[in-house]
DNA sequence: AAACATACTGAACAGTGTTTAGTATTTCCA
DNA sequence: TGGAAATACTAAACACTGTTCAGTATGTTT
């Protein structure tokens, strides 16, 4: 009897009506701005019907979140071919950019916003962020091996190196560069970015 | 006539006093958590009162940022005295890792929460954290001419420095380094800062 | 046809930032 | 000194928010 089974399909397609309605509406007015009545309005469905798919704002903010790291993981797998592992560095960090330029909410989802960040292995949640970090920290491993990098720990230069790219995309995304036009600031970020790995080139 | 500048020192007072509560509140429990209602019962007031001395919550934000600037800015001022400029520099980004550690409140109104950011030269609300910055940047100038970095730019350097103790700081605070026991993350921020600042030396 | 399960909603709860009409109180001037 | 004017303050309301729950209407099963 697949009565059940389509009722388990439709059930699951509704889920993906709510988060495709949610996903849009959070990348385009952000996450605090939009509320679960205006959802609800969207998908035409009252509000307390969202908290049958999904337990509450936090668990869609997780959902989207995951999407956001499952988009990150698949612009940095597309750089697997690219043999030099120093270029390949660089390339990650430039997609790396390019990602939260282009997807500043996703960005914001991901690396910035406040939210009970859920540690248990389980929760697949981090996954492909975990990932991510993975792919980059294979990389600069590989660098540090072929003696490409002046470091000579692979943990704590991949640290590093994110721990700065995010620093340029979360300062601009959070507006902090817009009052620096004392100092020049045509400068781009991705040039920053190349700057940077210059000086840890060994 | 004394009584309306009485008055104006009056008013003033009430000012700072509800400043000084919700300071208080805002670095305890955080800024969205704190409403303007707790601020009003702990001061025993009516909400409506805050809004006679503030025109709005984010005026109460800009005003504790503000503060917050300032103290960044004494805590940098300190370490004038050190000669060394490298020297200097490392001081700079140690005492900036530790502001955000001790003051994470503080650091999240100043550098990460969102915000319309004011980018009018009047307002003095960035004032000091364009001073902190530029505080930085001279240091950073001052290694470059001596040839203690070897970067040759002194604007895109001292970009490239806050960034990364951003990044640093912000993945921190925001809980991003939680889910990364996969690699080792004994290490402490610190430690990342000389890796990174002994990669930039010349 | 009756019993049950599922899907959904209206209405409410407790909270938020903010505005406004109205009330005391104090200051000012004739 | 008495009445007008300015000041300080608040209760109550407005339009929101996330969330819960009793109740309804529909579909499925026996």
């Amino acid at each position: 009897m697949g009565i059940t089974e389509r009722k388990e399909r439709e059930k699951q397609e509704k889920k993906a009506l709510i988060l495709e309605a949610a996903t849009k509406m959070f990348l385009e007015d952000g996450f605090d701005k939009t509320s679960l009545r205006n959802i609800a309005d969207k998908i035409e469905y009252s509000p307390a019907t969202i908290y049958l798919y999904f337990k509450d704002k936090n668990e869609l903010f997780y959902a989207i979140q995951e999407k956001g790291f499952e988009l990150l993981l698949k612009q940095f797998r597309k750089l697997s071919t690219i043999k030099d592992p120093f270029e390949k560095l660089i390339r990650i960090g430039k997609e790396y950019l390019k990602f939260a330029e282009k997807n500043p909410e996703y960005y914001d989802l991901m690396f910035i916003m406040r939210a009970p960040m859920i540690h248990i292995e389980e929760k697949d949640n981090w996954d492909c962020g975990m990932q991510s970090f993975l792919f980059l920290h294979e990389v600069v491993a590989e660098c540090i091996k072929k003696k490409k990098l002046k470091s000579k720990n692979a943990d704590m230069a991949s640290i590093a190196i994110w721990s700065f790219a995010h620093g340029l995309a979360a300062l601009h995304i959070r507006d902090r560069f817009k009052n620096m036009h004392k100092v020049k600031i045509n400068i781009l970020m991705e040039e920053e970015l190349t700057e940077m790995m210059n000086m840890m080139k060994a």
